[in-house]
DNA sequence: TTCAAACATGAACCGGTGTTCATGTAACCC
DNA sequence: GGGTTACATGAACACCGGTTCATGTTTGAA
């Protein structure tokens, strides 16, 4: 397994991130194990051994693009709740922003998911910083009495757990999503729970 | 690809059986790719070719798998929340049986999930089926005033998420997993949401 | 006991793919 | 413009695993 080095050139630079980018798309559309070096070479408009050029084998350039996608991930949702007033304004923008971002991207939702099993410790990270920084907002609407209190981390991964959930379902599934219901809906349950009103 | 015939002697069952017993091991642990027909029959302790008298193929096995699955998780939850007083303890029932289910048998819930990648149609009818059963359940206790109004199929599904989510985190990922801890917190999530009470 | 059908075996077949390497070409610096 | 480093190429290598098949053994009904 040979080292493979940072490019050091204007043209190095441009051909691996071709091959990144053409990976993306390969392993996106047919997942981790049918794409094919060759497949990704061949998308890329590369030779078959300037991929070793740039990467020492399949899964590193496989844990380079959950990396990246955390990164995209991450910052997509950081500015979609940006403005928002409170928390639960925050969540209903960031679900929503998931959801769009699972609608658009389809194939980065893929991978990320896929690295469950090609590598297992990559998708832990994935989802373990995510986690953190969403308890971490929590904690801090707890105490800023905008939400109950409760156990953030759990809450976190709860919430985290639903929107993974009606992405796959109501995005992924549907021929025409309608996010918008879905997102009012799921900020209901979200906001109040299941218990019925005092009222009714 | 042969087509493989049902058993129709008592050592020929025998057999079928200690094969795809064998698969769920093997799969389980090293998962689709990784699990090769030979250490399945040598799990099974039977020759490579008998395999194929059985099953056509490696995805059809692992097909009845994830079909077995579907069916022996249903019938789990179904008896852990046969006797739940109402809708909202059926809640806390089902997410610790589910999650005690996870904690038992990790195999079997990484083969569910892995279907989504090997076997896409499987992995859609298992949560569809699981869905569906889990809304007509919401809509009914909502028609008896146990729950709020609100989409029966939205709310079964982002439910679903949430258990696969804390599955994930506290169950397949915790050392000492503490089951009840987290069915306490996110049953009050569920009942509750996140708003702050009117008295605080 | 007999015999046809069912089942068991594992070597061989076959296609595929991750990775390497010897040979060549382009980029950049002095 | 010469030379060193960086990069490009694709055929060849090495290995692997799903599937088949010809040959044998067991089963169970008559």
């Amino acid at each position: 397994m040979a080292k493979a080095t940072a490019p050091k050139t204007r043209r190095g630079i441009e051909r691996r991130a071709k091959i990144l980018a053409a990976a993306e798309t390969v392993m996106g559309e047919q997942g981790f194990p049918a794409a094919s070096i060759a497949d990704i070479t061949r998308e890329a408009g590369t030779a078959l051994g300037t991929f070793y050029i740039y990467f020492s084998n399949k899964e590193e350039i496989f844990r380079e693009l959950v990396l990246e996608m955390g990164k995209v991930t991450r910052k997509m949702v950081a500015e979609a709740i940006a403005d928002a007033p409170d928390r639960l304004a925050a969540e209903r923008a960031g679900l929503a922003a998931f959801l769009n971002f699972v609608a658009k991207r389809p194939a980065l939702y893929r991978i990320v998911e896929e690295a469950r099993f090609v590598d297992p410790e990559a998708y832990q990270r994935y989802f373990t910083s995510f986690g953190d920084a969403y308890a971490a907002q929590l904690r801090a609407a707890e105490a800023k009495g905008e939400i109950s209190p409760g156990d953030a981390d759990i809450r976190a991964w709860a919430l985290m757990g639903m929107a993974k959930a009606l992405g796959d379902r109501y995005v992924i599934w549907d021929d025409v999503p309608d996010i918008d219901r879905v997102v009012n809906e799921a900020h209901r349950l979200i906001c109040r729970g299941l218990v019925p009103d005092a009222a009714g």
